[in-house]
RNA sequence: GCGGGCAUGGCGGAACUGGCAGACGCGACGGAUUUAGGAUCCGUUGGGCAACCGUGCAGGUUCAAGUCCUGUUGCCCGCACCA
């Protein structure tokens, strides 16, 4: 039966706002849940399929856990800061906050329509003031703390964005936001001190149930090494050149030296350098490589022999050469290496290129052929020889080189400190005031929010620099600390800002006085399910749990880590199986999904189509399956009789049991087809009683909301059923009186025979040489063997 | 190169801890209803006339392998000259 789903949802979602029933509950007697989806950035594109089934999930396990009498809190709020809110307002001459005002009323309709339980009475605007106070109180707390530093390096730069992007952002050498090229350009930047907090990081990842492989990107992402560091004694110059290896052990076997193309040792003895010209044109080779080009070129290694400074090795006092070359980066430990080719594939490749000595120092390769990086003996290594773990020889160079004072053990991280500022306009501003006396001086707490400054033009100005430096209103200021004139910092914060502690905000959304109560805090943290995408994992998730570790170390949070479990959604794929994407065309709009078949019908679908965490192209036809399961459903009171049917009952509590097990592991698509199987079972007996009808739309209510609600009101039942209790099963009851098992004989399937469901092992094997189709194959035979598996199998091996 | 994962009908995907491979849905085919189309309902649907054969490929363990082991191929994702 087809059904009026336009108004019926409409009519629901208009009650359940009137009631507020899905508002998390301030008795906190109750035993809560707290499920967080990653709040939408509101782009004027409107919403996609994809958010859809990102917030499904929870979706779907909120319900349940409500109708189970948990204490639900599932929030929802805007991410509202960025660049491309900016560009449109900036192409459009619109204020920012006008096109935000607009996306978030837009997005908000949207997920109303799709019949989302969200606690609607917290939702947060990461560009409210009331709400970026607290960004910027956090800010100012990390600054307090030592965690915020200014300095000048090599940045990456989106030419086109006009911004400088963290690591994170620039993924690929790619600009997350325009997908340029990002270059390397010298910049005066703010940055958080995250690399403080990478062992912290590290370790909380043992505390919680995160899957394997986003713990796995995460430790990939921060990129702990042990090794030591070594400072190389140069000739012609009273100096040395420190360098980071996880190698001390090889030190015997270092032939040459090799820096970054912009170390600062050049530019220090560029006199004594004879041949600096060469080095420059070389330098200045690099610089104009991208990032990108610079890590392509991963086989054919380049570089230029620095002449009039070489080094000394410590172990050995040998006098070696130094090079530059771009294979060694700046960026990562101090700039140098020590090169040992016959134990590193890099330095081997380069000293086969420069005709450089390669000394075998640990047996058990072939150096003529490659470097060798696996254990073995230490030879032509001095006080290293006869070694013959790597472990072992480490110990001693680092102990030999501590001893001279020349070295220590040192650990690196690939993880960099976080850039933390664009000069843009759409963002918080950064609470410091720059003042010529007192250097840099936060602005006081009781001064905050910070607010932006009304502009007429959001346009970055030259070179770069934010749209805030051109009013000097907001520029021109006094020092907080010494009254005297200063002037404001322009820069705002990048777009993660906001989003690092959203889900704190949520316990306590309307708390003047701070982020948030401790009572709030103390009752609904750490968020015990946190579900988003997976391109998350690397910046948000890494910002967030740096941010939330940080406030758990001042004292302002309950837990470590905010986020007990984390999963992760798979995409939906355009119906042509790639990627839906603008330019392709294959976008499909959740709104005209919603026209056409309704919300339950959507809902239903993103979860049906595949395995939650999978990718799965969309599918029109494949709704439409939704759609006939949905309209079969909406009969099903018609069937309502007063017999009982023990047919049904199994059935039924094995319903109960899987589709309360599968929705708990995110097994949607298997909960639905459960439920689907049931009704088709329905269908085949003809009828059902009423108390099985409410069992039935019970379970569906998580999936499919409004049309259950419908079906509970015009069957008499009282209240929401979204409020009522989730249906219980009898373990006992989930298997029939009598069951069909398999008869094989040696292994292979024969037939099938139908027992008791208590039949005993020699019962079942009796039964099965009796079966009209199996005696006569085992006639004649003997029998080597006979297996039971209860309830499953009989196996008879016979020759 | 490092790390994580995947491979099952025409398609999306099921399959507990090794126990009847292909649940459920789509599509397709046949039928009913209909002036027709759509929608709906009923039936069939891995291949093969059959014995049998079938989970990327080649082996192995086992009474029994999609599932475990060894090797191999292809694909996807993340990081990547990280010293």
């Amino acid at each position: 039966m087809k059904y009026d789903f336009a108004a019926i949802e409409k009519k629901w979602q208009d009650r359940w706002e009137e009631a507020g029933i899905f508002r998390a509950s301030e008795d906190r007697s109750k035993k809560k849940f707290y499920a967080l989806v990653e709040f939408p950035y509101p782009s004027g594109a409107g919403m996609h399929v994809g958010h859809i089934k990102a917030y499904s999930g929870l979706e779907v396990i909120s319900r349940k856990r409500r109708m189970q009498g948990y204490n639900v809190l599932f929030p929802i709020g805007f991410d509202a800061f960025g660049l491309p809110t900016e560009n449109y307002a900036v192409k459009t001459n619109t204020h920012p906050r006008i096109v935000t005002d607009k996306n978030i009323r837009k997005f908000t309709s949207q997920l109303k329509r799709v019949g989302f339980s969200f606690d609607w009475s917290r939702t947060v605007d990461t560009t409210d003031e009331d709400y970026y106070k607290w960004t910027q109180w956090i800010f100012r707390k990390m600054f307090d703390a030592g965690l915020v530093f200014r300095a000048t390096t090599l940045v990456n730069y989106c030419p086109h964005c006009q911004v400088v992007l963290s690591n994170e952002d620039s993924q690929g050498g790619k600009c997350d936001i325009c997908h340029s090229e990002v270059i390397q350009k010298s910049k005066d930047v703010w940055y958080l001190r995250i690399t403080a907090y990478a062992d912290k990081l590290l370790e909380g990842l043992a505390k919680v149930d995160y899957p394997a492989n986003v713990k796995a990107m995460q430790e990939n992402w921060i990129g702990r090494s042990e090794g030591a560091f070594a400072d190389f004694r140069l000739t012609g110059c009273d100096e040395s050149l420190r360098i980071y290896t996880t190698r001390p052990d090889t030190m015997f076997g270092v032939t040459f030296m090799v820096i970054a193309p912009e170390h600062p040792v050049i530019e220090k003895y560029r006199d004594r350098i004879s041949n600096i010209d060469a080095l420059d044109a070389y330098r200045e080779e690099c610089a104009k490589k991208t990032e990108f080009e610079r890590t392509q070129l991963t086989k054919d290694k380049t570089g230029v022999r620095i002449e009039g400074i070489a080094a000394i090795n410590p172990a050995n006092g040998k006098e070696i050469p130094i090079y530059i070359s771009d294979y060694v980066m700046m960026g990562y430990g101090t700039g140098a290496i020590m090169a040992v080719p016959a134990h590193d594939e890099r330095d081997y490749e380069f000293a086969k290129k420069f005709g450089i000595d390669i000394v075998e120092v640990i047996k058990g390769g072939d150096i003529s052929k490659e470097a060798y990086t696996g254990d073995g003996e230490m030879i032509n290594s001095g006080f290293l020889n006869g070694i013959e773990t790597k472990k072992e020889a480490i110990a001693k160079m680092i102990a030999f080189l501590s001893e001279k004072g020349i070295g220590e053990k040192g650990v690196q991280y690939k993880m960099k400190d976080w850039a933390f500022n664009r000069q843009r306009y759409w963002g918080e501003p950064i609470p410091i005031v720059h003042c010529p006396k007192c250097g840099m001086v936060g602005v006081p707490y009781e001064e905050l929010p910070l607010k932006l400054p009304p502009v007429e033009n959001f346009e970055p100005g030259e070179g770069g620099e934010s749209p805030l430096a051109k009013i000097d209103s907001f520029v021109n200021c006094s020092c907080p600390k010494c009254g005297g004139p200063a002037k404001r910092e322009t820069d705002t914060m990048p777009q993660w800002a906001g989003s690092s502690w959203y889900f704190l905000r949520y316990t306590d959304p309307h708390n003047p006085d701070a982020l948030a109560s401790k009572e709030a805090l103390d009752y609904w943290m750490p968020v015990d399910w946190y579900n988003g995408g997976m391109e998350h994992v690397t910046r948000h998730m890494i910002y967030s749990r740096f941010w939330h570790r940080f406030l758990y170390d001042i004292g302002a949070v309950p837990c470590e880590e905010p986020y007990a479990k984390r999963t992760a959604q798979g995409l939906i794929l355009g119906p042509d199986g790639d990627k839906m994407s603008k330019s392709k065309g294959n976008v499909v709009d959740p709104n005209d999904v919603v026209d056409v078949y309704g919300a339950d019908v959507l809902r239903v679908y993103v979860l049906f189509m595949g395995d939650y965490g999978s990718a799965a192209p969309w599918n029109d036809s494949s709704v439409k399956g939704c759609k006939r399961f949905l309209d079969r459903v909406a009969s099903l009171p018609e069937m309502v009789s007063g017999k009982e049917n023990p047919k049904l009952e199994t059935a039924f509590h094995k319903t109960v049991k899987k589709v309360s097990e599968d929705i708990d592991e995110m097994k949607f698509n298997t909960a639905i087809a459960a439920l689907m199987t049931l009704l088709n079972d329905i269908a085949d007996q003809g009828s059902l009683t009423k108390d099985q009808l409410v069992d039935f739309i019970k379970l569906l209510n998580p999936f499919a909301p409004h049309l259950t609600e419908e079906i509970w009101e015009n069957i008499g039942g009282r209240g929401f059923l979204s409020l009522a209790p989730w249906p219980e099963w009898d373990e006992a009851k989930t298997v029939d009186d009598e069951i069909e098992i398999a008869v094989q004989i040696g292994g292979k399937l024969k037939g099938t025979i139908l027992v008791p469901k208590d039949i005993s092992k020699d019962d079942a094997i009796a039964a099965a040489k009796a079966d009209p189709k199996i005696a006569p194959l085992l006639a004649g035979k003997s029998i080597v063997k006979e297996i039971y598996v209860p309830g499953r199998i009989v196996n008879i091996v016979a020759k």
